[in-house]
DNA sequence: CGGGCAAACGTTAGCGCTAACATGGCTTCA
DNA sequence: TGAAGCCATGTTAGCGCTAACGTTTGCCCG
């Protein structure tokens, strides 16, 4: 038993290897092969060459765990996200996603059960506890939204798609200037009024989107037709397609995304009422499947990736800078002229047909 | 500087409290509320009572990361997935964070830039040396669900969607009799045959639905007709639609997707060959817009969450047994009949209209 | 030619927790 | 009444890493 300790010749070892049998094998101490992995300049070449030759042979891997707990920072962000099954969510996720690994950093996701204050307060509890260096709120919700002004302060902190919140930075998408171009887009064509289908009421996005299409008809000297509320799911988009379908004065539809607009599509189309010749109908999102709806739907898009990527960035800058300081962004939608809009017919015309 | 160490006065510390801060100002030591916070019943009622006040008191709350230096878990489970945008994986991975959640783990998510061997591979090692207990791989792809071949076998892996691979278990939808009863759904009504627009060769999916389209016409006599090879977008619908639809002979039509599905819908909308009464038409997938779409898609069904779920459940065994030896499972789908297909009417009668 | 000063490394002391063992006080029962 | 034994706790030693400081070279220059 003299050399017990040295039997370094057995290449694999039971155990994983770590920092000090690097260093063994290489004939350094463990705190030199640190400062290989970390980039240190003051290594001699020669002497980094060897470290590096021994990690391999010994198939060695940082313990991130280790390292975290001696600097204090874990390389990991943390998304809180409501229903992350939709065309919005998930795009949104994966461009957070994408940005944060070209950051370093790795992505835990929490995702909602319910859309309330306590719920988006204990998902943001969860995420710290397990250690992450910032996190990221998609909180499209109202209520959600409120919630993170009582988020804990110590954390870095960035909303996305959240309406304007004090204390947290907001990145989202101009849903105003959305919903006010596409409804702008539906007068241009010559429409008398444009009836909107709205998201739920206490969703921020359908706020906004609402305050757009409103705001853009007042803006024409046009009374808004009453505000038929939906909930995004086309099956909505379907009801109160029908109820239009009977109103002839109908000639423009905004729906407050795309898959409510299927809705109205199909509906309109069990009525007999053609688009675009009868009804234009404008959609909000641009779903991948929007250019083959029938007919082709015009509609809004936001670029998720962006919101994505963008909220990614503002909040590792925020988690460099030490504590809270940027101010958010909005990104800029854009209308997709596709073939379920057209320029509207006179009432004569149209019953020529 | 007599009691410079012992001013536990102040409340709320500098520095968050750690658990000797707890145990200080409790009156045991740290390690009695290292049992409190693990559920030791070793420790008296009012011993447990004054630990958890004084943990409130000081706000503390419990470091994972030394936690998981000192036990050698993370209570992190890693998923690699490709594009979770679409519908299925989206809701996969949904399924999988509501599982982890329950089971107490958090999701690590790494998506991949390509479906490529080395992709994967790079993937998976990122999220072992990010310290995971076990990975999730959603592999729909038949390069990807190779590469799990030569996965390291010391980390607990399950995969998602992958084709039968030795080694590791698998969790996946019975694609086969999905494509089976779909085409079986249509010869049943009546139809001589059944083309079948099919996803991209190299994926796994894909591959099973094509043998069971295939084979279920072969079983019934019937030679198949040439596959259309398409890549689960809406326009490769929209295109072999637009083929078929100068094709009187075709009355019945197998979408290896919903997308593809809405494509072809547009397709024979705009030739004029009305569905379901010219052609029958099913889809896969089931997304939440199907029943919106016009007519109503036919389609299988898949419940992606309960493949995340069963998967998630796989790996957490798995992981708790130390190592390999769960056998996957087949989720089986089913077909949801609407009014895309239809009983065939004779040559003559379709004539006649 | 010796003192000073970097460069290149080694040593030590934690990070905050858990696992394993040690200890003291109290019960129990021959 | 004392030895055995158990309950509730304390003590000690890591987990694998980094930060901070200490030590050894070698070289330059007055």
């Amino acid at each position: 038993m003299d050399v017990d300790d040295e039997r370094i010749e057995p290449v694999q070892l039971r155990r994983p290897a770590v920092m000090s049998d690097v260093g063994r094998l290489a004939g350094v101490s463990h705190q030199t092969v640190s400062r290989v992995i970390n980039g240190s300049p003051k290594v001699r070449p020669e002497t980094r060459q060897r470290v590096i030759a021994a990690m391999r042979e010994l198939g060695y891997r940082p313990n991130s765990v280790a390292r975290a707990l001696a600097t204090g920072r874990t390389n990991t962000l943390g998304v809180v996200g409501f229903d992350t099954t939709l065309y919005g969510p998930a795009s949104t996720l994966f461009g957070i996603e994408r940005a944060a690994h070209e950051a370093g950093y790795f992505m835990i996701v929490a995702s909602l059960k319910a859309l309330n204050r306590s719920s988006v307060a204990y998902a943001v509890e969860r995420l710290r506890v397990q250690g992450v260096d910032g996190i990221l709120v998609i909180a499209p919700h109202l209520e959600a939204a409120e919630a993170l002004g009582y988020a804990p302060i110590d954390i870095p902190l960035v909303a996305v798609e959240a309406g304007p919140v004090e204390l947290v930075p907001v990145v989202a998408v101009n849903q105003f200037a959305g919903a006010a171009s596409a409804t702008r887009h539906l007068l241009e064509l010559g429409h008398q009024s444009v009836w909107h289908i709205s998201g739920p009421s206490d969703w921020l996005e359908s706020r906004e989107r609402v305050e757009g299409w409103r705001e853009t008809l007042e803006a024409a000297g046009i009374e808004p037709p009453p505000l038929l509320a939906g909930d995004w799911s086309a099956r909505a988009g379907y009801e109160h397609g029908r109820r239009l379908s009977r109103n002839p004065s109908v000639t423009a539809i905004f729906a407050a995304n795309d898959q409510m607009a299927l809705g109205v599509l199909r509906a309109m189309h069990e009525a007999g009422r053609e688009i675009p010749t009868e009804v234009s109908l404008v959609g909000f999102d641009d779903v991948p499947e929007a250019p083959y709806f029938t007919p082709p739907l015009t509609t809004v898009r936001q670029d998720f990736i962006e919101v994505g990527s963008r909220a990614l960035r503002l909040l590792i800058e925020t988690i460099d800078a030490g504590g809270q300081l940027a101010s958010g962004s909005l990104v800029e939608p854009e209308l997709i002229v596709r073939a379920s809009t057209e320029v509207v017919r006179s009432h004569v015309d149209s019953k020529e047909v």
